[in-house]
DNA sequence: GTACTTTTACTCGGATACCGTCTGTCCGAGTAATTATGG
DNA sequence: CCATAATTACTCGGACAGACGGTATCCGAGTAAAAGTAC
């Protein structure tokens, strides 16, 4: 039971689109790359992004993907949500309907209750943060110099 | 990133032996047939239960399990660490450090923050919860019946 | 110079292979109660 | 009748096979901009 890393990836993709100017787009090819992860697989991901409408794709020569909502809007959970699906984290397989000898219709699960409450609890905290404030939080000092090399990179990359 | 299932099946496998009179043992093959699991994988979650010195186990012939603790001492969350280790659900690997070509000694992640909080979340809620608040649950007048032919089928296989 | 075609460089989406983890099985070893054996 | 040995019925723990899902790769199709071509 262990977060994909795919998420993370999707995380920092979205975040590199965020710091791109508007009506610019960044190939896929830009993006894997500076991530450091196997570009096909991280291709996969960015579509799994453009089909929850977290980003757009533009096709062609000087085609790419850029974000599709204000990244105020855009959550840690909806990524998450995008990448992994909205399945529980929990789910009953029926063993105290075996444990008690219950009749067929009944489908009870002591644990249910207990783990959906722990996973809103869990969710609410993913629902907290949005990337814009992730990327406020990168904005210190501290990062100063490799923030500016970043962005020199993306202009560089950025197509239109 | 599912809950395995074999954590559904210690929690309730350790919910049985709650109902289990002090001093007397059940043998794994009881537990794994009322609970409807394979025998063997069972028996392994068994032990990894033993290992976490939540239950202990009486070796040879009326041999069998028996709690080692009272069961308002047990958490949901103990048996959870018991059967799928102490890991986090969110373990950084480390893409920041890619993204803004970090120096090598340099391991931060802006997620992990985050993640660790939303877990301890999750966490606190199954911490809440022990077996023999989970146990007195379900004893409530509509399974009234099929948890007297639980007991009684208890005191049938139960040893000692 | 305009309209059309070809080329180019992307995304899209499916098929598929790989690999680690969870699930499930098997077997030999250890242990303790019971039973059998010998004096 | 008592002491010892064999049997029995469990747990212990490791090795290993199978299933499944996440990771990764490949390829053909679609698309749009740019370049080339024809008139």
């Amino acid at each position: 039971m262990q977060m994909k890393t795919g998420v993370e990836q999707a995380i920092y993709a979205i975040s590199i689109l965020e710091m791109l100017p508007a009506k610019a787009v960044l190939p896929g090819e830009a993006i894997s790359s500076r991530l450091g992860a196997s570009p096909t697989y991280c291709h996969k991901l960015l579509r799994k992004l453009v089909n929850a409408n977290l980003i757009t794709s533009v096709a062609g020569v000087k085609g790419g993907f850029k974000l599709n909502k204000k990244a105020d809007f855009i959550t840690v959970y909806d990524i998450y949500v995008a990448i992994e699906g909205q399945q529980s984290l929990y789910s009953s397989c029926g063993i105290l309907h075996d444990v008690l000898q219950l009749p067929t219709e009944e489908k009870k699960c002591m644990l249910t209750d207990l783990m959906l409450q722990a996973e809103d609890s869990w969710k609410n905290i993913l629902k907290s943060e949005t990337i814009a404030s992730l990327v406020q939080q990168m904005r210190t000092p501290h990062y100063e110099q490799e923030l500016q090399s970043l962005e020199l990179w993306i202009s560089e990359k950025m197509v239109i």
